[in-house]
DNA sequence: TACCAAAATGAACCAGACTCATTTAAAATG
DNA sequence: CATTTTAAATGAGTCTGGTTCATTTTGGTA
């Protein structure tokens, strides 16, 4: 078995093993899923159709290795692209940049991950791992308080991946190119909802009223935080 | 051809599409697009296998037509689900709740909309038909003077759209029940920003600063609406 | 060099989408 | 009604393409 080899030395398997996924992603990302043929992919990466199935079960199992890749790699580059010295406003925005841009940039493969078998759990494990990139810039905030203490950062989450995700199908859709101010604006309405005292934050979570004083204070925070996002 | 039937009762054709589409769907909800055999399909509908590409060109085909028939149908139940005569705010609300509650209960036809090839124009035509409801909402709103002029309805629509999506694959991931608040909270947000000084309203979208006068004015209109649409 | 196990191969197999020659049902005609 | 004509339905057979596996090749080891 390639997958755990005793006499080989491990890079020569794995490389096989990536230029199998390279050929496999180039492929579905030019046919899809269904389009795309087995004996192709074979020939893409220069080895028989039986190799293939060495390294992956069947033909669902290689798009999950190719839609896991994308989103290690996608992990990777988002670490990369966040300075870890600067405010959690400014680490958002440039996870939601980059997040954009990538989205757009790689929209075929990103398209192919609704194609791995929804609800079957462990597929999707490198996306969740990319997810926690955001959970953790936002954790950040809260210990270092920019942010408030019981802000629902699940559903924030939700909120900016959901927009973006969105964004990107439309700008795909009118044959837009990536466009800075989605990011901003979404950053924007994050930002202002994210002050202690407009609603998101404690009330209807909690199931009760939010508080509405401190306005003024609310006010000079939104404005600050408008002036320090904005482009 | 049924498409154009013209010695027999358009009824009867109507009746046998149908029942051909509650079948697929059933069957496709069921195992999923890869998972589903024609020859299931078509014996769930008591009919032969060929009959079913009488109707439909092929598999793809047969999904195209339960995908649209279901965005069709979710239109139809937008447009009762909400009071013709109440605020824009509430009309929101009435459309999140629905929409939320319809991804959760119809989870699996909502997943096989992404089967539904991406990118293929017309097979999403009924998805833009029902998208359209939001767009007349707010729409209404601008009109009736509940909204500022230059409110980016589009953007706005994404992060609608786009929250509830991802919330309700959230909800389902956790095997959690609809929650109110998911609504709720978008809501916050959005009416939040949505109002003129708040960023994602003109500023950013034009190219340049929001203004960041009124802020008195602005904090008031906020109050108010967290309140009215507070639980 | 001879041996062995890992790795690779591709012909054969088979599930299942799709076709089409034939049958059955329905409508039109007289 | 009987007959003809046209629409609709059928399902056995074709064909594509994913998957298997007996055989060959390769690379490491003694």
């Amino acid at each position: 078995m390639p997958a755990t080899p005793r006499h080989t030395s491990r890079a020569r398997v794995e490389a096989k093993e990536s230029s199998i996924l390279d050929a496999a992603e180039k492929i579905f990302a030019e046919a899809g899923f269904d389009g795309a043929k087995v004996s192709d992919i074979a020939r893409a990466a220069s080895v028989a159709e039986g190799t293939v199935y060495l390294y992956y079960k069947n033909k669902q199992d290689l798009l999950a290795g190719v839609v896991g890749r994308f989103w290690t790699q996608l992990t990777l580059g988002a670490e990369a692209a966040i300075e870890p010295d600067t405010t959690t406003a400014m680490q958002l925005e440039q996870l939601g940049r980059y997040h954009l841009q990538s989205l757009l940039n790689q929209f075929e493969v990103v398209s192919l991950t609704y194609r791995a078998r929804p609800q079957q759990e462990q597929d999707l494990d490198q996306v969740r791992e990319y997810v926690r990139v955001f959970d953790h810039i936002m954790q950040r905030g809260v210990d270092r308080g920019e942010l408030p203490e019981h802000i629902p950062i699940v559903q924030l989450r939700d909120v900016f991946f959901g927009t973006l995700e969105f964004s990107a199908r439309t700008l795909k859709l009118r044959e837009r190119p990536y466009d800075h101010s989605v990011v901003t604006n979404l950053l924007s309405i994050m930002v202002t909802s994210t002050d202690t005292s407009s609603g998101m934050t404690q009330g209807a979570i909690q199931g009760k009223e939010p508080s509405n004083r401190d306005l003024m204070n609310t006010l000079k925070t939104i404005q600050k935080q408008l002036k320090t996002s904005g482009n």
